[in-house]
DNA sequence: CATGAATGAGCATTCATTCAT
DNA sequence: AATGAATGAATGCTCATTCAT
C-alpha cells in the first residue's frame, strides 16, 4: 500500500507544476481511500519528503555503484553528472519530479561537495569557491532538467550541458573530451520498489 | 493604492517561500480592505505577474541603459550578468523574490538569447547549443541568488560565480579577467515607483 | 449577526443533551453561512463560553439589581436563590442551558461565596465549611433545574427546594418561613440583547 | 478481555472530562486491537453503560450488604450517604467517573427514593416533596464529588457535607450527631472483577 | 473608489466501522 | 477470538469571491 501511494505520488508531483497538489489527487491516483492515506502520511509535505527520499536512494544507489573504485574526483564528478543527466533523459517522470524539487537530498549534496573539494585540492578543478562551483553544477543541471521535462531539449543536449559545466569548473578541454568519449554504463529502467524499512 | 499593494506584495512573495501566500497576506501587508484588492487584481497569480513585470521593467531599464552603446556580445553579456548579480547583492528583497520565481521575463530571456547567439556567431563564445548555454547562465545565477537570499554567500561570491559562468561559456581567460576588472556602474538603491500605465 | 448566532446557540445548547453539538447545528439554527460562524467564533467551545457569559450577565444584572440595598447575607441569599429558581421556572430554554453547564460563572460563584461567608460570620448560617455549603446550594439547584428542564417538577417544587436548601444552611425555621412569604419581584420574560461591548 | 477493556475504560472516562473520548482512547488504554473492541461493545455509549453498571453493581453490593438489617429509613439513608462519600474519598478514579456521569443507576435511585418515602411516612424526615429531597441529596453529593475529584476538598469535608444534607432533610440535630459518631464500616479497596454474565 | 461582512465551495482531518487474515 | 489495515462519511476549517454601504 505504501508502495502504491508512493508510485502514484511520483506521477502526481511530476504532473502538477505550479498548482499545489491536494490530497485528493493522491488518493485518486493511488486508488485508495481517504483514510488510508492518513494511515501512512500525515500531510502532502511528508509524502513529498518520502517520495524524494525514495527517488534519491534509488538513484544514489545506482550512481554510487558506478563510482565505486574511481578515486579521481574529476572522473567521479564527470561520470556522476553524466549518469544523472542520463537518468533524466531516460526517465521522464523522474526528471519532471526532480526538476520541480527546490532542494536536493543530503546524499547528493554531500557527494558533490566532497568531489569538488577533493578535486580542487588535487588541482583537477580551477575555482576559488566550492559554493560557487556547486551552484554552477546544481543550477545548470536543474535548469537543463526543467527544459528536458518540458520536452524542449535538442538532440545532444545532455552532452553539451555536461561539457559546459565541466569547462566552467576548470577541467582542461582534453580531459573533458576524454571523459565524454567514455561509454556511459546502462541504468535499470524500472524504479526499485520502496523498501519496507 | 496600486503602488501600495505591489510594494507589500513584493515583501510577501519574497518572504513566503514554500507556503503559497494567500490574499489575506497581501491585504494585511498593504493595509487595504479585502474588496480593494479585487479592484486591482483578480487573483494572486495576476498579482505575481504584475509584481514580476514591475521588478523586471525596473531592472531592465537600468541594465539596458548601461548596455547601450556596447556592441560586442561578450561585453554586453558579462556586464549584464555582473549588473544582475550586483542588483541581487544590493537588494535582498529583490533577490529573494526573483530567486523564488521559476520563470523569467521575456525581456530577460530575449536579451540573453540574442547576446548568446550573436556572440556565438562572432566567435567570442564557444558552445554548440544556445539552449545549453542559456541554462548554464540562468541556472547558475538562479542557484547563486537562492544562496544569497539565504544569506550563505561567502565574500567575493558574485565575482566567482560570474567567473565560472563566463568560463563555461568559453570566454578566454584573459578576457574574463579584463571584464571583471572593469568598474561596475552603480545602481539606484530604491525601486522605481510603479507606473500608472 | 452575533446576536443571531448567540440566540440560535442558546437553543442548540439547551436541546442537544448528551450528544455534542457540531458547528453545523449552529449555522443551520442561525441560518448563517459556514464562514460567517468563523468570523465570530473559532470553535464550539468559544461559542459556549460566549453564550454562558451572555446569559450570566443577563441574569446577574437582574439579580444584583434586586439585591441592592439588602445588607443581611441571609436576606440576600434567600432572595437570590428564589430569584434564580424563579428565572429557571419562567424561562425553560435558559433553565435547560444552565442545567447542562458544568461550571458556573465567576460572578455567581463570587456573590454566593461572599454571602455565605458573611452570613456565617454574622451567625445567620450554621455550618463549618463554606465549600460544603456552596456545594449544597449549587448542587441542589443544579439538580432541581435538570428536573425542571425535563418537565418533571411537581407544583410548588421551587418553593420546596429553596426551603430544603435554606434549612440545610442552618437558617432558623421561622426565618425561612418569613423569607418564603415575601413576594418575589417580577422578572422580565425576554432576554436582554447581546451588548456590542 | 472484557475485564481488560472495562478497567481501561474506567480510567479513560474518569480522565476525559469535557472532551468526548473516542474509541481509540479505549483500545490504546486497554492495549487491544480495534476489532477486538467491537467484539464486546458496539459503541462508546454502550461501553459507558457497561462501565456504569459495573461500578454501580460493585458499590451497591457493598452498600446493600451494610444496610441489611437496618430497618429505620434515617439510619439506612445516613449510613448509605456516608458510605457513598467514603467510597468517593477512598477511590479517586471511581469518584471522578461518577462525578462526570449525569445520570445515576436505577438501583441507586430506587433505594434512595424508597428510604426517603419511608422516612417521610415515619416522620423521621421533614419535607413535602420527595423529589426535592432527592435533588438535595443527589445534587449536593454530586457537587461534592466533583470537588473531591478536583482535589480541592478541605479536611473533614465529607462529614460536613453529610451533615448539611441530613439537616436539609429535616433530621433532628441530635440524631445527626449520633449518626455521624457511628464508626463507618470499611470498604474493600479493590474493585470486584466484572462478571462474565 | 474603499470598505469589510457574508458567503460557500474546497480542502484537511478524524474516527466509527468493516472484514480478511 | 484477536488482529489491524482499509474504508468513507462526518466534521472542522480556510480562503477566494461577492456586494451592499
Amino acid at each position: 500500500m505504501q508502495q502504491r501511494i508512493l508510485t502514484a505520488a511520483l506521477g502526481v508531483f511530476a504532473a502538477k507544476g505550479g498548482v499545489a497538489p491536494v490530497i485528493d489527487d493522491f488518493i485518486k491516483a493511488a486508488g485508495v481511500a481517504r483514510g488510508t492515506f492518513y494511515n501512512y502520511y500525515d500531510s502532502v509535505e511528508e509524502l513529498l519528503a518520502a517520495t524524494t527520499a525514495w527517488l534519491e536512494e534509488d538513484l544514489m544507489e545506482s550512481i554510487q555503484h558506478e563510482l565505486e573504485g574511481l578515486g579521481d574526483p574529476a572522473d567521479r564528478l564527470t561520470l556522476g553528472v553524466r549518469l544523472w543527466l542520463g537518468k533524466a533523459e531516460s526517465d521522464r517522470v523522474w526528471c519532471a519530479f526532480v526538476a520541480r524539487a527546490v532542494t536536493h537530498g543530503k546524499q547528493v549534496e554531500e557527494t558533490l561537495r566532497l568531489d569538488l573539494s577533493n578535486g580542487l585540492r588535487d588541482g583537477v578543478f580551477a575555482f576559488e569557491s566550492v559554493q560557487a562551483a556547486r551552484d554552477l553544477v546544481v543550477g545548470t543541471l536543474h535548469e537543463a532538467m526543467r527544459r528536458m521535462a518540458a520536452g524542449s531539449a535538442p538532440p545532444g543536449f545532455t552532452r553539451e550541458v555536461a561539457s559546459l559545466v565541466f569547462r566552467g569548473l576548470g577541467i582542461p578541454a582534453r580531459r573533458i573530451e576524454a571523459a565524454l568519449r567514455r561509454p556511459l554504463p546502462a541504468f535499470r529502467r524500472k524504479l526499485r520498489r520502496y523498501p519496507r524499512s
